[in-house]
DNA sequence: CATTTCTGATAGTAATACTGCTATATTTGC
DNA sequence: GCAAATATAGCAGTATTACTATCAGAAATG
């Protein structure tokens, strides 16, 4: 799976970059280099102009390839999304068991991701703790609905839209799976952040992970 | 209940605010006009010094009741989540049946917010309209820890720990109570969000509310 | 009525969030 | 291998943000 993957261009929709960063070396350097930026100061606290220094290039030219930070960190999300829709697409197809499907589903959009050594220029472990950190920035702005129209987040609800195809065969009955899916795959993010930060209203820690939690909610909640 | 609660001074934690603003006529216009005017323009874009020209004041002025915007709205949050918790607290108190009590419980925490008619400064239903889009950004910064520690959070987290305990009443099996609260309240306002801005990904409407899917599933959740 | 406290006005600083220009470096197309 | 096109770095400049400091007048208080 890891060369599959590794062979497979993430595509991003075109607004979100004014030039798509994968056709250069700088543009890579930047994406590169912001998911540790990031990580390192804050989303809050990042600049290009701190970012520049750090790859030994100039503010101006960083804003060739992103309009401006909010739109850098929508283009690593969807990046992130993008890459966890392939994981989850590819370890779903031509499972039998739609229990079996939706539990592997479930594992992909909650489990924390570790280093893997695919070579390419995307630290994924750092990228993940970026998006449990900050991915809820990206949707809340008052540009919302303007930036939903335009695309920016439609692979984060393909994923849930497909995930909720599941749950709908798993049980037929069952009302409400899309916001089964979306508190889940929300939840989930949320359950890593407060075991880093509020250990005093998670029972998530070493022994007990979101995932684990999440598949106990999904079987109880779908129990017929 | 409602004359008990307009009755009520709530308390915030002394090191949130420099001067505390119920104290003042100006103190309280700084807290009723931010509501509106974060509303309006999003936190993201509300400034000290637009909040200033709104309310004919000056810049300066606000700087001596809150250090910066982040704690005007960490404020603002306590002051919700503490109104909230007097609304649990009320509402449950008494109540025999631990099934029912966790059910009011829920439901507090869940519905949306309606205008109420008491006479102070605060209007609840648009500082409800701040919560679902804001309250996230008080937690995911670079300073949470620290805020936590100095006692910024304990509200919001008491609230998920009293619910937590009407859990494992009503089922004391339960191996996640913390988990599913914490999953629930802050699921409920990402419910709210996604109704008006991500109709696709949730099956709240105007027929089935966020309070209604929670029910359902904690319900579910909890059958032994 | 004297004193303390509060508020509004003004000025100033450093950082942020850009835009625009220019010279050089690099790539590419022939 | 060279000319043309494109990309990059550096610098300058603007408007806004996020404050801090000082001061004088207004309001509250004892």
């Amino acid at each position: 799976m890891q060369r599959v993957l590794s062979n497979l261009k993430i595509q991003i929709n075109e607004n979100i970059h004014v030039k798509n960063p994968e056709t250069s070396t700088l543009g890579k350097k930047i994406i590169q280099e912001s998911i540790f930026l990031i990580d390192k100061i804050g989303f809050d606290n990042f600049t290009f102009k701190k970012l520049g220094d750090k790859i030994g290039s100039n503010e101006s030219s960083i804003y060739r390839y992103f309009e401006n930070k909010h739109k850098l960190l929508v283009y690593l999300s969807s990046w992130y999304w993008s890459w966890i829709e392939y994981k989850l697409v590819f370890s779903t197809t031509n499972v039998e068991n739609s229990l079996e499907k939706l539990k592997k589903a479930i594992t992909i959009v909650t489990e924390q991701i570790e280093d893997d050594q695919s070579t390419d220029h995307i630290d994924k472990k750092i990228l993940n703790k970026i998006i449990i950190a900050e991915f809820t920035k990206t949707l809340h702005t008052k540009e919302v609905d303007e930036e939903n129209k335009a695309g920016f987040f439609v692979i984060y609800q393909r994923i849930i839209n497909r995930i909720s195809k599941m749950v709908q065969e798993v049980n037929p009955d069952f009302e409400f799976p899309n916001s089964l899916v979306s508190t889940i795959v929300e939840g989930a993010l949320h359950q890593h952040f407060l075991k880093i930060h509020f250990q005093t209203i998670t029972d998530c820690n070493e022994n007990i992970s979101p995932t684990h939690f999440y598949l106990n909610l999904m079987t109880n909640v779908l129990k017929k």
